[in-house]
DNA sequence: CCATATAAAGAACGATCATTCTTTAAATTG
DNA sequence: CAATTTAAAGAATGATCGTTCTTTATATGG
């Protein structure tokens, strides 16, 4: 009963010897890199510091800290870009820093290029209706997202091309761009093709 | 001596059971569906009717079974894609062509949704230098298909988007299309995003 | 008919994988 | 200081994989 004064409670048995929110950090690079298939167990459990039985306890298996590992991306990685759509400023300004955060994410660290969603889970997905159903929704709230943004610009209702369809060509560049980074395309080659995309997309609501 | 004349030239010991063609069409279609990892070497057997000892004695391993394939992709796959682009009409017309053998090869078949290439090789080549080698070099084919196209339609060289960029852009769609169709999406979608494409595409020339 | 050559059929091998089980270690509770 | 609780460490298990080897079948050449 005075174990649980303040903020340094205490659970009963042994203390965990590896941090949570790094061994989660260190599994979604694994996967990140070496794909599902491509990353072992036994590699999980060197690179996160625990144990099999403390993975097994605590995910409940490969599976599990996949999942575990999407989420984590989705929550430190996809944030990123998708605050870059803000609204912040005009929609070329948000179009352009959201295309930037793009390609820094797919080709900041040559350990892990691409994108943890387009390019693995996208995999994974092939054998696995658990994580097709993921990447489905994961794939409708991104393109939700954008779509909203150019709703919110006043995207025109009555041109040839509705904002949902817009967005969805707007995802559908953004994961041509991840897929790009994935065969070893460089920063420069895909900045172009973010410019690029940018001014495409904006006469699209000409 | 006298067993090659004509074209009836029988090789001397026991003959294959199996026909050369149908058998790669099969195994093209089994790595489409299951991924590389996914599809184990007893079911190329099963689906190529080759016994084992056939399968590595005419490729070599599994590896040199799913370069073949990819390669019977590009020819009967990948070049109907290509020969859309023309030239056949005005530009306009031939992207609008090409978008169109793009979402109807992604979708065409719900066994192998997606493309060989932008989905299962890419993947693969993620632990597998010779197939990183093989996709860049599929990749860069790609794009250099489309980006004489647009030259030939004299792309403006003076714009602020080169073709060769614009050619990038393309392609990215393109495989953002093929994406999308893996993890669900059917034609109807697929198609309007297509048009928009073009439509995006084209502006990029004014 | 016999020697030779090629392929089919499938057993066998060694490696790797995800998962579970057993034993040992380190903490709290009374 | 026991008793209890939780985690770490790693051996054990059963399945699957790609590859190789052995045996059998079917063709041609002389």
């Amino acid at each position: 009963m005075d174990s649980d004064i303040g903020q340094e409670l205490r659970p009963r048995g042994r203390p965990r010897a590896f941090d949570g929110e790094a061994a989660l950090e260190a599994a979604m690079r694994s996967f990140w890199a070496s794909g599902y298939d491509g990353a072992s167990v036994d590699q999980m459990c060197r690179v996160t510091h625990m144990s099999r039985a403390s993975l097994y306890q605590s995910y409940g298996g490969k599976e599990g800290l996949f999942l575990a590992a999407i989420a984590h991306y989705a929550e430190t990685r996809v944030a990123r870009v998708a605050a870059a759509l803000g609204p912040n400023g005009t929609l070329a300004e948000d179009l352009g820093a959201f295309y930037q955060e793009v390609v820094r994410l797919a080709t900041d660290d040559p350990e892990t290029p691409g994108c943890l969603i387009s390019c693995v889970l996208s995999d994974a997905a092939g054998s696995n209706a658990r994580f097709r159903e993921e990447l489905d929704h994961r794939f409708m709230a991104f393109e939700a997202r954008i779509s909203a943004r150019l709703d919110h610009a006043g995207w025109p209702s009555l041109t040839k091309v509705q904002s949902r369809i817009a967005a969805g060509l707007a995802a559908a560049i953004a994961r041509g761009i991840m897929l790009r980074a994935r065969s070893g395309s460089g920063h420069e080659d895909l900045a172009q093709v973010a410019d690029a995309a940018v001014l495409a997309l904006l006469q699209l609501s000409d």
